[in-house]
DNA sequence: CTTGACCTTCCTATGATGGTAAGGTCCATC
DNA sequence: GATGGACCTTACCATCATAGGAAGGTCAAG
């Protein structure tokens, strides 16, 4: 579980070189994912070793940083992909920023919506069930669609 | 598009009996879903006719409605299948159902709150910019790392 | 030279759903 | 009794983001 700083890792260091699993550990982007992101075309393809070892500079660790802070605040990678060539465009507009960001708030909040009618409708099922031993249950007569029919 | 109600779509109202296309329509999964849950053993194999066409009861529309109003509450296809069996069964516990649901709640209470907080962090950095036609971006900002570096 | 950590590519799976293609059934109408 | 059309069949592929594994190559240390 050592790091591995000797030679190769000194260099590669020196040289601003980080492999995937160095890259992975400094951004919390799983090398699977790196991979994954790279064949996408969502960042670049990285440079190689002779030994065909992907190679990252801090640059691409900070596109990585961007992906995955990107990821956890929900946007898709379609959209990352679009957040990524205005952040890379120093001639952006910021509303094109502010645009993407409500849109995708407006989606978040459509889900929200959706979960939360769910959860409600649920809850409020669950409020009439006794929970006992008994198989009297107004969840299961909802769901059979009792009720409607 | 006229419903065929002639000779096999007679006999087959007269014997309770609905193809898999008018299975679909009175319980609004689709035929392709219908397939998927026999398929997944959520809803037992149909029976057949000498054309291999599927073959329903109103007994089996009425499992087919159950399942796609679980659905719409969020459950998924195994908390169905347990919900089915509990269903079925003359002597389950309203305890057992009761319990499945709170566990369902809980889980959309953690993807509303994991949602919401995307929601509001994101309605935060919205509401820092400026969105007109210069590149500052305190969304591109803050995706970039910048304030945390 | 061997070992072990790390890397490579390629294939598979998840979960719910949709699409399409190639072909069979069944009924009505010509 | 043949044709057309609505409907059905299976089988395969795609989506989306992610993870797992197998088989094999790289590289530095012992």
């Amino acid at each position: 579980m050592r790091a591995q700083l000797p030679t190769e890792q000194a260099v590669a260091k020196s040289q601003d070189c980080y492999r995937i699993g160095q890259a992975a550990q400094l951004t919390g982007v799983t090398a699977k994912m790196i991979r994954h992101y790279e064949a996408l075309g969502l960042i670049p393809k990285a440079r190689r070793t002779s030994g065909d070892y992907r190679l990252y500079s801090m640059t691409d660790l900070h596109s990585l940083r961007f992906v995955r802070r990107a990821r956890q605040l929900g946007f898709s990678t379609k959209e990352i992909q679009d957040l990524l060539g205005l952040w890379r465009n120093q001639r952006r507009a910021s509303k094109q920023v502010k645009r993407l960001a409500l849109e995708h708030i407006a989606e978040l909040d459509r889900k929200i919506e959706a979960l939360g009618a769910m959860r409600a409708t649920l809850a409020n099922l669950a409020t009439h069930c006794r929970g006992d031993a008994r198989p009297e249950c107004p969840i299961l007569d909802d769901l059979g669609g009792l009720p409607l029919e």
